[in-house]
DNA sequence: CTGAATCATCTAATGAATTCGATGATCGAA
DNA sequence: TTCGATCATCGAATTCATTAGATGATTCAG
């Protein structure tokens, strides 16, 4: 047997959907004009497999028009950044957002600003929880 | 061409690293008893497989004893998580941390423990910054 | 010493991800 | 209308990840 699906994106399925996510919907020649501009030079029918395969998955939604299609996301951004931080988070840390954070904090290069931005975050949602 | 190797550890791979992070070095049949108790049992032959991948490129180290091998995980835990949180950081948010830590606290299940202790941490590295 | 148990090695199969070329349809300009 | 440009579809090749059976060596109990 081999592995299943993951329902993660892939590598190259997250590149797609972050040119989509900026602006959408797009032609195929425009993704893969995003993509060549972001340092992924692909041929225009591999553009056209991955955006058929992600459709396919249900990742894309299209709509023909005339003989060629749009794409876009079928899902927003936040909601699949949240997925995929959710699931390293329980494979990595056992679903303890602190172990994530502290992880972060020492391993990543967080300068002041991000590290006073953070804190904002936090004690806002601090405020938010005991409402 | 298809895709090439990842230098993260596949979802598999992981879970072999979390049994040898817990406890190492291991035998093979303590691995393969390990991931059976975690919910994926495995022949012995895929369990040795996978070692020796993992072994070649270059996630875990072993030492012959006898005729069977002991295995250990090549680099820290912390180290590897924290290549693994950087990978998302930047493929998912262009490695802004505030921003991932915006869409865990949105996203995540946190509760008032996580956020008192997520809070302290920040409040820690703070004030370590500011020396 | 001999047979069963225990290991590693080798081989191989399956399926997913990635990458394109060839082909055929269609649309617009000359 | 005819030729070239533009698209999508199909088929296919390659590499990786996962899974395990068959084989042969080695060791230990009896």
């Amino acid at each position: 047997m081999a592995r299943s699906q993951t329902e993660q994106p892939t590598e190259l399925e997250l590149e797609i959907l972050r040119v989509l996510w900026d602006r959408s919907p797009l032609l195929v020649r425009d993704v893969r004009a995003a993509l060549e501009e972001s340092g992924r030079p692909l041929a225009h029918s591999t553009v056209i497999t991955m955006l058929n395969i992600m459709h396919r998955k249900g990742l894309l939604k299209r709509r023909r028009d005339g003989k060629s299609f749009w794409f876009w996301p079928a899902a927003p951004r936040e909601a699949t950044t949240g997925k995929m931080v959710g699931s390293l988070l329980s494979r990595l840390f056992d679903g303890s957002p602190a172990a994530m954070v502290l992880n972060l904090l020492q391993t990543a290069d967080v300068d002041s600003e991000e590290l006073a931005e953070i804190r904002k975050l936090v004690a806002r949602k601090s405020k938010e929880s005991q409402e």
